[in-house]
DNA sequence: TCGGCGCTTTGACCTAAATCAAACTGAAAG
DNA sequence: CTTTCAGTTTGATTTAGGTCAAAGCGCCGA
């Protein structure tokens, strides 16, 4: 029904293409005038709380630049993070009055925010624009699950890898191909981040990574900047099956 | 926008009260009535797989009796449960052709399912079917981030006890309070399943129902049947908040 | 230029859960 | 009534990853 590369083909129209693109890459003329008049936008600092777990949530949103996490905090402490948004990832849940989960920014962010009122209203007339949300949805819901099959099964090694190959593909502004062939990019994230992704401490985030480092599956210059020589033998220390990670 | 309980708000209407209750409390008659046109059942028997990983899936279904679950298998053998599927529970994908996780009846099953061309046709003529379907996989979502939780940060006696929780509160037709208000049911896994469930071995699983028996939290009569005498002393073995599980 | 302070690494040690192995239980089949 | 067998329990041992502790490394601001 919708095009799997449905992210791609939106129209630019005025100041906020991510957003018109993620959710309403079939809007009518009248449909993104409605998201227009609502729309705002809202920038946060690294290290600030977007909104906490059980506070009431008026707005949904798409992140524009910047990236946020999505945490739950048991009374102890221990973290885990449950989701990680980049840009042109959708976050809010129509239909809901609170927050479920912590939102994060863990750099510099920018959110474009649509009061969730008026935008439910439009949900409820425009069947597409609920179908693209669910589209959406499900696919969160996939990536929620292999997230699990990581937290339950997979070691120490594996995880670090399986994130590594996760940033590498996800985040397509980040990655980059050098002469070589290597792929290239910036972790978004401070061992403490991956390691509350991971279900890991930081500690044996750090040894993992040198790890890796020591057996030449990655090159770290600096402590953020990686490079992967052989994006295939990253893949192999994920234990995800061999057909390059299609979800069939 | 849509009351929480609307699962229980619904008209039974043939043969298939769930279905209809889960999907289309709102439905009109002319819905109903093609609902009816496009469904059929199937049944399966305990231990049957209903769908691989990778197979076409050509319909959507809810579970009218009998216990499913997804699971996802690594290639050497490392089994995690990404979902469990209790009588009122939806699986299919709309506007996905293949299955993403394997799908297996773990006691006699009975779905009533709906062919998934029609049932997307109907979808994107009657809004309010979208948005509820949006409903249920963002509860789904919530679920999946729980156990994410579960997963990357609980202790296996947390494991076990948050798992035991979820089943007395989520069945709740298996679930009684008998004269001393003590909760009541039969687990519907074994002990492996449970440890799929849990991200743990089935050894692991074994002990720590065996230490939730001996120190009194549970009592077990026969392997299966689980009698709870203090809900809130288990309660306070999951490590949750204690604000009731309320997901805010 | 120098502290100071996040963030990271590394080392020594410990423990929760995995692994390996054996025995037990109870229901169904013969 | 006995056998069988899937499911379960329990014990002995190992190990991956956690915990505690101490440096190391930039980078920013004074």
């Amino acid at each position: 029904m919708t095009a799997p590369d449905i992210l791609n083909v939106g129209h630019d129209c005025g100041a906020c293409p991510i957003r018109h693109r993620a959710v309403c890459a079939r809007c009518e003329a009248d449909e993104l005038q409605t998201l227009e008049q609502i729309k705002y936008y809202r920038s946060y600092q690294a290290g600030q709380t977007v909104i906490w777990s059980g506070d009431r949530m008026d707005f949904v949103a798409s992140v524009v630049t910047g990236i946020a996490t999505l945490t739950q905090t048991m009374e102890d402490g221990r973290r885990q993070m449950v989701g990680l948004l980049l840009p042109s990832d959708f976050v809010g849940r129509p239909g809901r009055q609170t927050a479920a989960y912590d939102v994060t920014a863990t750099t510099d962010l920018v959110m474009c925010c649509f009061r969730k009122k008026p935008f439910e209203e439009m949900m409820s007339k425009t069947p597409h624009v609920a179908q693209r949300l669910l589209e959406m949805t499900l696919d969160e819901l996939d990536a929620a699950r292999e997230w699990m099959l990581l937290l339950g099964r997979k070691t120490a090694r594996e995880k670090i890898a399986s994130l590594l190959a996760i940033i590498a593909r996800r985040d397509a502004h980040l990655k980059l191909k050098n002469a070589k062939g290597s792929t290239v990019f910036d972790l978004p994230l401070t061992r403490e981040e991956m390691a509350d992704y991971l279900g890991l401490t930081l500690e044996t985030v750090s040894r993992q990574v040198s790890a890796l480092k020591r057996d030449g599956v990655i090159v770290l210059e600096g402590k953020r900047h990686i490079v992967v020589p052989n994006f295939d033998r990253l893949m192999e220390e994920t234990g995800d099956d061999s057909d390059g990670g299609m979800l069939v």
